[in-house]
Order: C-alpha cells, then structure tokens, then sequence
DNA sequence: GAGCACTGC
C-alpha cells in the first residue's frame, strides 16, 4: 500500500514540476497576477509561495504569482517542520475540542514534533483508504495497534537528522532532488526506499495493517460509537442540566457539532416526550435539510424513517400519529402548525436550528413562540444559531443563556488583494489560473459569483484561455451551478473529478448553505450577492448586486475547509472586510412583502401588528402597505379585522392574491367555472422562473402558435402535458423541465385539495353547468378573475409606453420583459399593444420590468371586477381627456 | 431586446 502511494506521490511530484517550467514564457496568454495578503489572524500553514524573509513576520503582504518560483523558503520548510507542525496544530481547533479525524490535531502537543511530520505531509484528501481510515483512529490506540507506525516514524526522524546534517543538499532550482520536496507526498516515499525491511517483516507489518483496518472499520461503522465522537457528546449532561433549567436556551454552535443530530436524542433520552406522549420538534429552513438529517437521527437510533423518526416538509409527511417522536421539518410548515393548535400542545420541546439565517418564517416562529411560553411553562425552547448573533438572541429572549458548543472545521488560510479590483470577474478568472497552474491536485476550485449571466460569462472566458493553453496546463473541468439550472446539469457538480483535471465550480450563493461540494479546498470570493428587496411605495422588487455580509463571507471561506485545510481568496482588501461590510445579511422580515404575514397573524388574533415581539421590526410603510392590499382584497374590513374570506385565505398555502384569483373563479357570478383553468395558472406561476429549457418563445412556439398571454400559454403547457399523461418525453421534446411540471402538479393538487375543502369545488362545479365553456369565453373569465386578485398590479398605455396605476404608485413608467409572450406579439409580431396590461412581477434589474404578463382586452372588465379602484381611475381619465 | 440571488407553505 505504502509502495503505491509513494510511487503516485513521485509521478505527481515530478508533474508538477513540469507544467511549473513549461508554463513560464505563457504570460500572453494569461491575465495578469493579482497581488494577495494573507489573513493577520490566521497563519498559513503549508502555502510555498511567500518570499523567504517575511515568512513568519504576521503583518508580511505577498504577491500571489503565477509563476511558481521556488526560492529559499522551501528550503526553510524542510529545515523547520517543527515549526510548520505547531503552527498547524494550534489554528482553529480549540483546546479540549481536538478529535480523532484530523491527524494533526489529536497528536499531543510535545508527540506532534516528533510524530506528525510524516502525517502532515500527506494531504488527508488525496490518502488512499486506508490512510484515511487510520486517521480516524486516536492516537493512543493508533500507537497501541500499529508499532510499525513507530517503526516509520523513527525512519523519518533519521532522515530528518540526516537533512539537517547538510542543509546545503536541499538546491531547489533546477535540482534533481527538487522534485523529491515540492510536493509533499514524497516524503512517504523517502521512508520506504529508506527502509530496509526483510521480507517476513513486510508481510507481517501487511498483516497487522490489514487487521488494523477491519477492526477500525467495523468501528467506525459502529453508530454509537461515532455518535461519541461528535463535539456535542462531550457535554450531554451539562446541555441537558441547562435545559431542565431554562426554559429557553440558545445553542451556539458551528456546523459539524452534531448538535442537530444528537440534541434531539439526548431530549428523548432524558425522557423529554414521556414514552411518546410528546413530541419534539426540529426546524429547518430547508426541505433537503429536514429529510436528510431526519434520515440519519432514525438510523442512529436505529427504527424506521416516518415511525419514532419521522419529518414533514410541503407535499410530504412522513410522520405517525401516536408514534413520532421526533419530527424534523421546515419553519414554514410549523409555522402553519399555529394555524390548527396555537398553543402547539402536542410538543414538550422545539429546536429552531438554524436560526441566524433569518429566514421570514423563523422570525415569525420565535416571535409567536415568545408569546406562548408562559401559557406553556413546560415547553422548551431551543434556538441554534450560528456565533455571530446568538447576543441577539438571547436578548430578544429576555437574556436567556447561550451554550456553546464548538464545531469542527479544519483551517482555512484567508487571503486578502491588496488593493480594491476594479473588476473581480477578471481578477477571478486570474486567481483561478494561478491556482490551477501552482497548486498540486486534487484541489477543487470554487467560486462565488452573483447570477447566471455573470457564471455563463466566466465560464466562456475560461474555456477561451484554456483552449489558448492547449496541452500546456492540466486539464480544467468547470461546471456552472444556480438554482435556475436544469437539474440535469445540476448533478454534474457532484461527478467525481476526472484524474489529473481540476473541477472548477462557478456559484452563485446557493453553494453558500444549501448544497455541499465534495472535494472543495480553494475558495475566490469576490464578496458580492444579489439581492431582493421589495420597495413598498411601488410594489415593486429590486434586485440588486450588494456586497456580502462578513457571516456570508465567512461562510463562504467555511466551505474551502470541508474534506482538509484549504484557502480562500477574497477579492477585496482586509480593510474593507473589518470596516465595510455588515455584520449579517439583512433578515428577509426587513425586504420582503409581508400580505401573506400579516394576514396570519391577523388569523392568529395578533391585533397589534406594532407591539408582536419580532428581532427586527418591518417598516411601518410596508406594514401599512400589506393592510392595504389586504383591505382591497377583501381580506380585511374597514376596521382592520380579518373577514370570513380572509380566513379562508389563510387556509391556501399561497400568497392572498392567488386565493382570492381562485375564489373569484369559483364564486364570481360574471366569472364562475373557471377555477380548474386558475388553479393551474396559479400553480405554474409559482414555477416560472425554472420552466424552460433555453428561450421560452422557442419551447412556447413549439407549444402554441398563437397566444395573447402568458398566462394562457401556462394553461397550455400544462393541458398539453396532462394529455401526454404527464409524460417526461413530452417535456423534453418541448423544451420543459419535467421536474418542475412535477412540482406544479404537486402544488395544482394541494391547491385543488384545499379548495375542496373550503367548498370552492362544488360551487365551481354547480357554476360549470350553467356557463358557455368556449374557449373564448373561458379566456374572458380567466382574465377577469386575475384582475380581481391583482388590482395592484395593472399597468396601462400611455404615450411613453406602460405606467402604473393607482393613486400612491401611479405613473411609474415599465417596459414590458423580453420573455414575456407579449413582447414578441408587440415587437415582432406587431400585434397592436393591450391597453392594460395585468403583470404578476414588477422587477428593477437594469430597468423596470413587468414579467408573466396578461393582457386585458376589455376596460369593463377592470371596473365590473373592482369597481372600488376603477371606476375612480378610469373615470378621471376620461374625465381629463375631455378637459 | 433582456439576462432572476435563494428559500418556504
């Protein structure tokens, strides 16, 4: 085995060496070198490229070059390891925290000298299994098993000793040897060429290793046994004195403290859920969350996934009456629990995990939990959030104390520029160049850019230098991840990385904590988001390129250190980290539409919208707004409180509008029997923006010749494919994601199951026999039932093109969006523009756009639908034109 | 003639 590994340590060595030398004289080719400085408070640890004389000075700055100049510093390397190992050792993992997985750190301190530099040479990641396995093992029982271990290392301190007898031996330009200390894995290599082991020592040493690893992989595989491993165990007993204590407590933890997974178990332990009286709830912002770790608990505790395990997430509830005692699932959905039982009976405890992502739901969630808890004096509450707020949290909770329990992470080297870069696409793709052409394999590369356009870009721009290089570099497999992304070409980014290639992700932040990359260690940042934020006055969304947070950029560094040490490079100056950027993102409380919101709460008997205790309040134009639009909905009365029909509302898991598009359909005499066509727009509106495969007008040509609307073409594409028997083939010769027409139908039912149980369905039934259902009629209705859930949101002709209506927001000019099916109708089929135009998204990107658009061909329409808006409206305008 | 970050019920 060790044979093996040596032998690809040399190959890999000498390659390295190669590309190195061959790649000077390419600079044409190549973008120019930006300039780094490393992080003051991290140091680094194994990073070839500093000039000698700065190299253990912490305010050094170095110059990150393409060009791998080996200089006097490797030589210093070799001739201190000790130094490198003890710098290592004391990074990130916190004293009394060290653990089993990371050979560095569980060596004791004065044994690290001596032992670890042969370990620390071998990047965890590229080991064979077996090394891997072995590093696992802690080291009292690694010393006990393996005494050839021993045998090796004292190898290696001769050779050391040797080393250091000539230092001049080590040349490292143009040296034979140089190839034996750039890459590391050599060092392995040294041991066993050294070694003069006779051959019934060798099998025997085979043997036992053999042995060694059976053991430890039965181990290993031994679900308690792992459990213990995890940072929480070591403070079971402590968590859960403060539990009985407190009745709120905040948990302060890191990723990998296992506090997700254990926690739950050590409450049902402790008898929290009295032999299956109680239940404990886990929340999660995310589904993929929910059900992974609800997968895992009822593997540790050994019982079926949905029976004592189980979780409950939007279209799934694997749970058992009676019998779940534990249940993940998302904010949202216990959230909608409040709607059923206030008092949320059936649970002795509830977890918010997560917590410091803010999420809407969560804010609410803690908000109405804070309420609750002295009606309930035995429920407890469990908030965990990440370090940077858990203050936050507990003073919202009256001071209630904060626990922490560390993670474990390995180090990751933050690199700064030097200097603000102009453009930090050019400077990513310059970063990737220098690492790709300098730093040994494996090593993935990700980076963090804002959107779809920009990833595309990068991606055209990389394939054109490395087309340029040719066989001059290694070979570079970039792969594009966003959420928009046709799953298809999503999963790629999970492929292993092909030998001897380098996996180059561009992300947008979904990488940031919703999905995780397997063999990441390098990290570009350039330290900027989309983001959206909702302006009340208009009613419109902007989407705009801010920078980062520090908790999102830290987050981000967090994910070069999942499988090792890694480096992340931020294209942005140290100083700009510390004095410009926020602290934490904006909550989404703070820049979202809060209709659906306050409606709930309103359903929940919150009056006072003011005094419910929230971490951070919403401003009061957007509070006021959401009353508004409720109002008008008819959600609300005149005094404010919630009507049967804005009960009924709530009971839709949608926005209000698209309830009261669906009651409309079902109840309005002038629009009755159309709440099968609505549904299924509602449902594919809630989908839009992953539907199509490459241009919509191509899928939508491909579908229907000749549509007026949006809107219409949905119904279309989803009739189409109910007649295919909602075939996957049919999605694909249309140019569809067939995952997202599953989806559609998932929410089509639960909307459909919803209606029937407000008694929307039979009345639309009764409707049915008595109505015309020719097309055109049908269109008609359809239009008017949109138009009653969205007054807000219809623009009209004028002389400069479309402008917003209504008294606050009216004259706002908006352009119609490329993707829209009404655009194409206007510009090229030069059909005459609708004179009002109903949109269901007023988006700011580089102009105003108006998307998913339907078009109104009747002015009645508006004043028969709502009346109370437009009759004023369309009434003065005439009115003015006379004048 | 643009180019939408990410979740959730």
């Amino acid at each position: 085995m060790s044979n093996s590994l040596s032998e690809t340590g040399k190959r890999r060595a000498k390659r390295t060496f190669e590309v190195t030398k061959k790649d000077e004289g390419t600079t044409s080719t190549e973008p120019s070198s930006v300039n780094w400085e490393e992080d003051q408070d991290v140091k680094s640890n194994d990073f070839h490229l500093e000039p000698k004389r700065s190299r253990y000075d912490p305010n050094r700055t170095f110059s990150f070059t393409k060009h791998c100049s080996v200089s006097g510093d490797l030589k210093e390397e070799l001739l201190e390891p000790e130094k490198r190992i003890i710098k290592n050792h004391g990074q990130t993992w916190p004293s009394g925290q060290l653990t089993s997985s990371n050979n560095l750190s569980c060596v004791p301190e004065n044994e690290a000298k001596d032992t670890s530099y042969s370990t620390s040479n071998v990047e965890p990641c590229t080991s064979s299994k077996a090394e891997v396995i072995l590093n696992q093992r802690n080291v009292k029982e690694r010393n006990k098993v393996n005494r050839q271990h021993m045998w090796e290392e004292q190898q290696l301190r001769n050779a050391m000793a040797k080393k250091n007898d000539h230092p001049d031996d080590i040349v490292v330009e143009g040296s034979e040897k140089y190839d034996y200390v750039f890459d590391t894995d050599a060092m392995i290599d040294y041991t066993n060429d050294d070694g003069d082991l006779l051959p019934e020592e060798k099998l025997q040493y085979e043997t036992r290793l053999e042995e060694a690893l059976k053991t430890e992989e039965t181990r290993i595989l031994t679900i308690q046994e792992s459990r213990k491993l995890l940072p929480v165990h070591q403070y079971r007993d402590e968590l859960l004195q403060e539990i009985k204590k407190h009745q709120v407590l905040i948990i302060m933890g890191e990723t990998g403290s296992g506090k997700t997974t254990q926690l739950p178990q050590y409450l049902v332990e402790d008898g929290y859920t009295n032999q299956g009286e109680f239940q404990i709830a886990i929340t999660q912002p995310r589904r993929v969350a929910a059900t992974s770790v609800a997968a895992r608990v009822a593997d540790e505790m050994n019982v079926v996934l949905g029976k004592e395990v189980g979780y409950q997430i939007r279209f799934e509830d694997k749970t058992t009456p009676n019998k779940t005692i534990l249940k993940y699932m998302t904010d949202g959905m216990l959230l909608r629990e409040f709607l059923a039982d206030s008092k949320l009976s059936r649970y002795s405890c509830i977890m918010i995990d997560e917590a410091h992502e803010r999420t809407l739901a969560t804010d609410i969630l803690i908000g109405l939990l804070k309420e609750i808890l002295p009606q309930r004096p035995t429920l407890k509450l469990l908030i965990s959030s990440a370090t940077m707020n858990a203050k936050k949290f507990s003073e919202f909770f009256d001071d209630c104390p904060i626990f922490n329990v560390p993670g474990r992470r390995y180090p990751v080297d933050i690199h700064y520029t030097l200097q603000p870069e102009a453009n930090y696409i050019h400077a990513a793709i310059t970063t990737i160049f220098q690492i790709h052409t300098t730093q040994a394999l494996p090593g993935d590369i990700l980076v963090f850019l804002t959107g779809q356009e920009e990833i595309e870009r990068t991606k055209v721009k990389l394939e054109e230098i490395m087309s340029k290089l040719g066989s001059r570099t290694r070979q570079m497999l970039i792969t594009p991840i966003y959420a928009n992304l046709p799953q298809e070409q999503q999963l790629k980014i999970f492929q292993k990385t092909p030998e001897n290639t380098r996996k180059v992700v561009l992300a947008t932040n979904i990488a940031e904590t919703s999905l995780t990359i397997d063999g990441i260690k390098y990290v570009i940042d350039p330290g900027f988001v989309k983001e959206n934020s909702y302006i009340p006055s208009t009613g419109m969304s902007q989407l705009l390129t801010v920078p980062c947070s520090r908790a999102s950029v830290d987050q981000r560094a967090g994910r070069a250190g999942r499988v090792g040490p890694g480096k992340c490079f931020r294209i942005f100056t140290k100083w700009s980290y510390s004095h410009e950027l926020e602290l934490m993102p904006k909550p989404e409380i703070a820049r979202t539409n809060l209709s659906n919101t306050v409606l709930l709460l309103l359903s929940l008997g919150v009056t006072d919208l003011i005094k419910f205790p929230l971490m951070d309040k919403p401003s009061i134009p957007t509070l006021r707004k959401s009353l508004e639009n409720l109002y008008i909905l008819g959600a609300l009365n005149s005094k404010g409180a919630i009507t049967r029909l804005g009960k009924m509302m709530c009971e839709f898991p949608c926005e209000p509008e698209f309830a009261k598009v669906l009651y409309t359909a079902a109840t309005h005499e002038k629009c009755q029997g159309v709440l099968e066509e609505c549904l299924t727009i509602v449902s594919m509106l809630h989908e839009t923006s992953s539907l199509f495969i490459g241009q919509k007008r191509d899928a939508a040509a491909s579908i229907i010749s000749e549509v007026e609307s949006d809107h219409i073409l949905y119904l279309e594409i989803f009739n189409q494919w109910r007649t295919s028997k909602f075939s996957r083939s049919w999605c694909q010769d249309h140019k569809i994601q067939f995952k997202t027409m599953v989806r559609v139908r998932n929410i089509r039912n639960q909307l459909f199951r919803c209606s029937e149980k407000v008694g929307l369905v039979e009345k639309n039934d009764q409707a049915r026999m008595k109505v015309s259902n020719a097309a055109g009629y049908i269109n008609g209705r359809i239009v008017r039932c949109f138009i009653s859930g969205f007054p807000m949101n219809i623009v009209q002709l004028g002389s400069t093109g479309y402008h917003t209506m209504g008294k606050s927001s009216g004259g706002l000019n908006v352009n119609v969006h490329p993707s829209s099916i009404l655009f194409s109708n206007y510009k090229e089929k030069a059909q005459r523009p609708s004179k009002y135009v109903l949109y269901q998204q007023l988006m700011l990107t580089s102009k105003e756009f108006i998307r998913d658009c339907l078009a109104i061909s009747k002015e009645e329409w508006l004043i028969e639908m709502v009346p109370q808006i437009f009759k004023g409206l369309i009434g003065d305008k005439i009115n003015m034109g006379r004048k």
